[in-house]
DNA sequence: GATTAGCACTCCACGACGCCGACTGCTAAC
DNA sequence: GTTAGCAGTCGGCGTCGTGGAGTGCTAATC
């Protein structure tokens, strides 16, 4: 039950909805007249009038001037998502078209984040945005070493959900291919499965004995230690130009204001790590935010991947604007089903 | 021995090289009494105004109405690049930066070209693009199998320098990852240092009697031919917000346009990839590139890496009216840098 | 009490107008 | 070839006026 079905009888609520309705649509502050011809609300203009005064004394409408038309204020949108969110799935078309961008064979996560943010970008006309799942207990599963020169090897870290990391480790003395291959047997035979607490612990007892050995090591705790810390996940972003087009960035200044909201990583990061309750869909209406930047712009995300294991988030950002219908129905969608690919990289019990 | 030197005398060469570089900086269409009050050319105005004719009448500049200053066509661009060429090094400080920008250490190419991406942009105020490098003919330096499931393994590629690549393979049979191990040994052994035809050849004898191993060597083969596809490139670009911010780009329309242009992959492709001269700095000037939608922009790009090896592309995209000096000796530096760290990658002989 | 018609009023968008100032092109003198 | 002087051009900008869309209010009606 929320707020507004409390303030507010049916009929002023079917004309909420209309509003907020009409104005995702059109981008024009809605007058009384034209609502009274859209939509059969058996109701003349003047009652509409009366109805929508009503509405701006409860901060559900504003108006740009005193004689102009009504636009919904974040809590008009809030009792819109709330009354519309049921609604459930995305079209076939678009069903569609993430099968045929994403390749679930691939097994790269990276790949289908990027392919993700792609179809939701093109499909919601607003930007996408997604991360790769990222462990919050990064476990090494195999560890390769490859030879670069007689004193450098190139680690190759895989960890679990196929998350991949790479550094050059340098060793105090020459070291062959052969030399390396060996290690890295012996290596991923004890190591295999943990994390890096559990590294250090298992390794503490022989550490000095052997140099390389002890390099390569550290090296990996340091690795397995950056996955964890969420800033580092690597972030898609898609589809700017299409944000732009939408009215509310025909000045140059909100355009340049929209760049830089997108282009800021610290603008995002707060919404996106924040909001961490998984499972559903996010919807987060502008102020609701509390930042500044973010006054004008709603964010729908959802979490994605196994839960306690690996998670990645995939999401809209737009204008308060926004066809939330279609954002919301097609980030479940979405979320659900890259949390289908990420489940199947996890090994079989 | 350019065209200008031919056509114009030094006073007016001179002329020229005040009018682009006060335009570059001003971005005002110039007048003769500014360039007679900033520069001393020992002439009066009314002179400037006489070689200014001549010098619009050469397609050198253009007016934006008839009693406006001049603004400097591609031509003129062209002539001063060409002048101020030679002037060779970035700032101290700017050097620091990539220093301290680009982690030689990590050993991962990805990495670079994001770091490089950055601080150029941050340098030209300007967007960056850096590609990561790449080979012709890619060849395999070693592999790697993780078990996922019974059936399923992630094949993981380390080619030259460094550049990783990951699939999943399935299998018709059940599998363990000691097998997987011993497979990948096997593997290594043969094919190491191997291009995609090479593999083809050499496997093509013992095709047929083991199916795990020909579902490895496939998938690996498959990889290494699109490696090769120059189109798979991955692309870093940074610093809209910068352009954005030139003002060029405040009119709301203009602004659009220059998201579409980085965001659109095939605008920048044709001019990144046929533009092969490697070695040193090239510059494109607006209608140059021969592309309608890059008229208004030149484009500075140098590739990077070791000939004949991988090479990889980093440049800067912004308005014809840039600063082509500061662009050009960043540009440079960057390349001359990256160079040295992916030679650092190949195997000593 | 809720709904509605009528009407005066508000405010924006838009085009016309006019003025100021910056610059040029031209002419004639040096 | 160079320069001073001057008439002429054009963009930028603030002002003004008008048309039209839309509201709020009042009084009548259901």
């Amino acid at each position: 039950m929320t707020t507004a079905t409390v303030q507010l009888n049916e009929r002023r609520q079917s004309l909420l909805e209309f509003i907020v309705g009409d104005y995702i649509q059109t981008a024009v502050p809605v007058a009384s007249q034209q609502i009274a011809k859209r939509h059969r609300l058996r109701v003349s203009p003047a009652t509409i009038r009366n109805d929508m005064a009503e509405l701006e004394e409860l901060g559900y409408i504003s108006r740009p001037h005193a004689s102009a038309g009504g636009v919904p204020a974040d809590a008009a949108y809030r009792f819109y998502v709330e009354r519309v969110a049921p609604r459930p799935r995305p079209s076939r078309r678009f069903e569609a078209r993430v099968r045929s961008a994403i390749e679930p064979e691939a097994g790269d996560p990276e790949g289908w984040a990027r392919g993700a943010a792609a179809v939701l970008s093109d499909a919601v006309l607003n930007v996408a945005i997604a991360t790769t799942p990222r462990a919050s207990h990064a476990r090494i599963k195999q560890l390769q070493l490859v030879h670069l020169h007689d004193r450098q090897a190139l680690l190759v870290l895989v960890m679990q959900e196929a998350r991949l990391r790479q550094h050059i480790v340098p060793f105090g003395e020459p070291i062959s291919q052969d030399e390396l291959t060996g290690l890295a047997v012996r290596l991923n035979a004890t190591l295999s499965g943990l994390s890096a607490a559990d590294v250090r612990r298992v390794w503490e007892p022989v550490l000095g004995y052997d140099a390389v050995a002890d390099a390569v090591v550290a090296e990996l705790t340091r690795l397995l230690d950056e996955e964890e810390r969420e800033g580092l996940a690597h972030r898609y972003t898609e589809g700017l130009g299409h944000m732009l087009s939408q009215p509310e960035f025909q000045s140059a200044v909100s355009a340049r204001e929209a760049v830089e909201v997108v282009e800021d990583d610290s603008t995002l990061r707060g919404v996106l790590s924040e909001r961490a309750g998984a499972g559903s869909v996010q919807v987060i209406i502008g102020g609701e935010s509390h930042s500044q930047q973010l006054r004008r712009y709603s964010v729908v995300i959802a979490r994605y991947g196994t839960p306690g294991q690996a998670m990645g988030v995939i999401g809209i950002l737009g204008p308060t604007r926004m066809d939330y219908v279609r954002a919301i129905s097609s980030v479940r969608y979405l979320a659900d089903f890259l949390s289908g690919l990420v489940g199947a990289l996890e090994e079989a019990p």
